[in-house]
DNA sequence: AATGAATGAGCGTTCATTCAT
DNA sequence: GATGAATGAACGCTCATTCAT
């Protein structure tokens, strides 16, 4: 069982976030309820136990995974957003791209999915997320849109609802990550381009169309 | 214990469908794992055993949600669908609130949260609500837009990705009601309109602005 | 439901016998715990509620099998033992065959079965079983054992333990029925002539070993 | 609660055999069916749980019972067996006395007993008793007879029979422990050395009668 | 720090029994 | 007399959590 004698010597401090990573998986994949800690811990290379050292409970090793995995994701996406500089409509492109490959195509895509499924019982990790989480990134696009209208780049539409309308199919995109349906075939980039494309320009053709972008994409 | 002197006279018929009502109920507030038999049974007002006197087990409950509450809704959306006219753009208003009315404000919109949550548990469920649920949805969205890219009235784009851009919004709109986030404060019907005004129009200003049509909504 | 209007007329005093004869038969191959009420209700062919109106439960059944119809069956096979006459090597035949055609290889040999089965948690079925029913079969085989004794045919040995040992092959035999070993492959008949044979060559005190009767039998 | 503080220190190995033992002693008293796991657990000193650490379920308990209590104890009557000589029927008492010794009178005669129950209930533990027990003991019997018959000690009578009349009341002396009746007030030993003598005397092929042994023990 | 044997509350399911019809 | 919907106690099994080592 001992076969390698000092394998914990250097992990002390790495064994939380194996912990986390290894939950994060399980929850992705089965759902809190049917995620047992003995799975957790047996894929993070540790025993029964052993999460208890580092965590109170099973909630707390969710209410961990927003905070400690998926904030710090979002801190990395915001840094690189404000870094950007553009038009509104190379703004929102950035944004989207970014979240997507900082996050939605990550590990982290599971985080949405859970919300989803287990808001309503633990109100404390959903106010969490919902704070620190959804409430920060719907500023970033609130932003973008909001300084689009604001250079008479965008339309004056309704913010907020706008705002909502662009996130859904983001969102949506990593929620298919976990689901065997339609979008499951798609290529996410190229949903996502189709997403800003038409958000841009709408269905209807357009007087001009050489704004049309998604067609680069192939 | 006998308040009520003929608790099961004329019930039969009756019964699965007040369990199926609980159960969905239930299942919308806490999920599948975390909603207990009794529960779904106290709330159908039978006890323990009568939900086994009708279904097989926990799992035919949630099957039977999409059998016999979804897809009957469904089917009656679709009857409404076939039974409008117009152009692509009062075709495409049409599906989307008709399918808010008839299934997302009402307690279906719960199965896509479930569906979300437990596809990954039981893929039997998920092959279901795929095929006979996602499916027939998504067909209704495609053939509505392929008909206003044939009549030229929408522009060329890719059909397949531009639906589930234009689904996405729809789906979480029936998610965002099992969860206490931003979306929840939003008018759902206000959301639509936003939604398909984008995706008529797009955010890039009109060079003819008398398309606009969310501002009749207020 | 009711393709036979008087499908029940005639029947009245018949159901009682008709769900003791579905309850013996299920017994017999499940036993008493895993047989649920339901099933003997449906092989009787009525309903579940109905072998209460003729039982007070289950374990009445169970009791009723002992006196309803093992009891009856052991009158009639005492009565043709009763009718034999012979020197006590042909009554000893007699006896065995008897019993066997009369119990042991009709459904009633599942009361012994169940029984060893159930002895213990039915101490009042177990009284009745045995003041009933063995204690009068051990009586017919020591009446023949202590006559032949009395009369010198048989060797004067200890009535009660040579009892047991003659009677236990013909027990065994009755169990063996419902078991899918090594007994199940015998000819019970040929095998209660063996038990026979070697019986009484042990029984007789004189040496002539022209007796032996089992070459007879095919 | 903690009434014993090292409760569990040095148990682990110990724990499955003290498991079996308690489950053997139910199983004994009320059968399988009527015998609760936390019966067993309770019996064992052990909680509700702590069976399922060791043991899939009930009916690995049983399975158990077989491959890690019955087979052991026969390996080693067998080991008995073989280290006799003698003649044919100094061996034969030897089989019996020992199989009575090893298995008869132990905790273990109550498998035969489940057998009889359970058998048609558990299709695979039946085989594995038939395989691993029943057909080994039949081959222990089967060997002495037949040596006895190719040394002319005994009759050419046949065997296959004459195995099972032998065996016949070995078993139900073992099933007896556990019923209220007849056999319950004999002694076993002497009841076996009963059988021995009548099965003697019939398998004798010569005929003097002053080889009764039966007196010897009284 | 880590282990893993043990706990025990909890849940899905079964089924003997009841009783309004 | 017969039905069968409904009941509810009981049981097998699970799993988050604890704690002696």
């Amino acid at each position: 069982m001992n076969l390698c004698p000092k394998r914990w010597s250097r992990r002390k401090e790495a064994r939380p976030h194996e912990i986390l990573e290894a939950a994060l998986e399980l929850f992705a994949e089965k759902g809190y309820a049917a995620t047992r800690i003995d799975e957790i811990a047996k894929r993070a290379g540790v025993t029964r136990g052993t999460p208890y050292l580092y965590f109170a409970g099973k909630e707390e090793i969710f209410k961990a995974l927003i905070s400690e995995l998926l904030l710090p994701a979002l801190d990395e996406a915001e840094a690189l957003f404000n870094g950007f500089s553009g038009s509104a409509s190379e703004r929102l492109r950035c944004v989207v791209h970014v979240w997507w490959q900082s996050m939605g195509e990550t590990r982290l895509s599971a985080l949405p999915k859970l919300m989803v499924a287990e808001a309503g019982n633990f109100p404390e990790v959903a106010q969490l997320y919902n704070e620190q989480f959804v409430a920060r990134g719907e500023a970033i696009f609130r932003q973008v849109i909001e300084a689009g209208i604001a250079s008479g780049e965008f339309r004056a539409i309704d913010v907020e609802y706008a705002l909502h309308v662009l996130c859904a199919p983001v969102v949506m995109a990593m929620l298919s990550r976990y689901m065997p349906c339609g979008h499951a075939q798609l290529d996410p980039v190229r949903y996502l381009d189709t997403l800003l494309d038409l958000m841009l320009h709408g269905l209807y053709p357009h007087p001009d169309s050489t704004r049309s972008e998604v067609s680069d994409h192939a």
